[in-house]
DNA sequence: CTGAGATCCTGTCTGC
DNA sequence: TGCAGACAGGATCTCA
């Protein structure tokens, strides 16, 4: 479910527990992506947060001298409750204690994941990770280079988390429809001009999902209960058989690397 | 090294 | 209604 948008405006929504002490970690169920370490309930009794960020579709909450990764998979999410208000759903997985609010993972496919680290930048679901998409390392130049080395095509190697990070396969299909580019083209025909709209068009279609909210599609809502915007805007992405806001052409949807795939014949070449 | 496909898991929707 | 099968926003791992 989660990409950048909506991690980022999970992120946002939890910033609040910053510099607060976070008093207990409990974990109904360690079995998620990976197993759940024991140390994750065991190493943050009374721990003060020092800082909440998002590296890409990674959770950041660092404290002294570790941090706490949280990936919320395909169906993840964090919700923000009254410890008073003492109800569970189910899935709910994990419980991030405070004085008057507690921070629930709540994820049904299970693949989320949550890490305990002393080195964040060092970890090995991390080190690796590409450029942020709304940065300025991000830029046409640099997907260039990447296409150029690539034989897939574009439409994964904007998904690729090694080379850029936070497009999932929602923003994927709308960017490369607002760039006016097929998501079957070969990387390695994309050209310099292709390049400037495809990276203007994920920063554009990331922000403005950010500034909605996200995208609530199906289930997604942020930590303080609130759904996201997006869909409404969506160009293409579950419009298949509808005529495109451009040229009013039916939006085909296609199965491109395993993933549901929606663009317009007419406008994207 | 690369790339295609399987895989983890539950819930929901579609078609018979 | 019931039930089988397809499909879902991710990303790693295995194997050729």
């Amino acid at each position: 479910m989660p990409e950048l948008p909506e991690v980022e405006t999970t992120v946002r929504a939890i910033s609040k527990f910053k510099n607060k002490t976070l008093k207990e970690i409990i974990v109904h169920n360690k079995n998620l992506r990976w197993k759940v370490a024991d140390k994750v309930e065991l190493a943050n009794k009374n721990k003060k947060i020092k800082e909440i960020e998002r590296r890409a579709k990674y959770i950041l909450i660092h404290f002294e001298d570790s941090s706490l990764m949280i990936h919320l998979g395909m169906s993840g999410k964090l919700r923000i409750q009254k410890i008073k208000n003492n109800f569970f759903m189910k899935h709910d997985h994990a419980e991030l204690i405070f004085s008057k609010e507690k921070i629930i993972f709540n994820d049904p496919r299970r693949f989320g994941s949550i890490h305990l680290t002393n080195n964040f930048k060092n970890h090995k679901l991390i080190k690796n990770l590409g450029v942020e998409p709304l940065s300025k390392s991000f830029n046409k130049s640099y997907l260039f280079d990447v296409c150029s080395k690539s034989n897939l095509n574009i439409k994964k190697v904007i998904m690729d988390q090694k080379k850029i990070v936070g497009v999932g396969n929602i923003y994927a299909s709308e960017s490369l429809f607002l760039a006016k580019i097929r998501p079957d083209k070969s990387a390695s025909k994309i050209s310099m001009d292709d390049c400037y709209e495809l990276v203007k068009s994920i920063k554009k279609v990331l922000r403005y999902a950010i500034k909605m909210g996200g995208t609530t599609l199906k289930d997604f809502y942020s930590a303080d209960g609130s759904p996201g915007y997006f869909k409404i805007k969506l160009n293409v992405y579950g419009r298949s058989g509808q005529k495109c806001k451009n040229c009013e052409e039916a939006i085909v949807k296609v199965t491109i690397n395993q993933r549901a795939t929606f663009y317009c014949p007419n406008c994207q070449s």
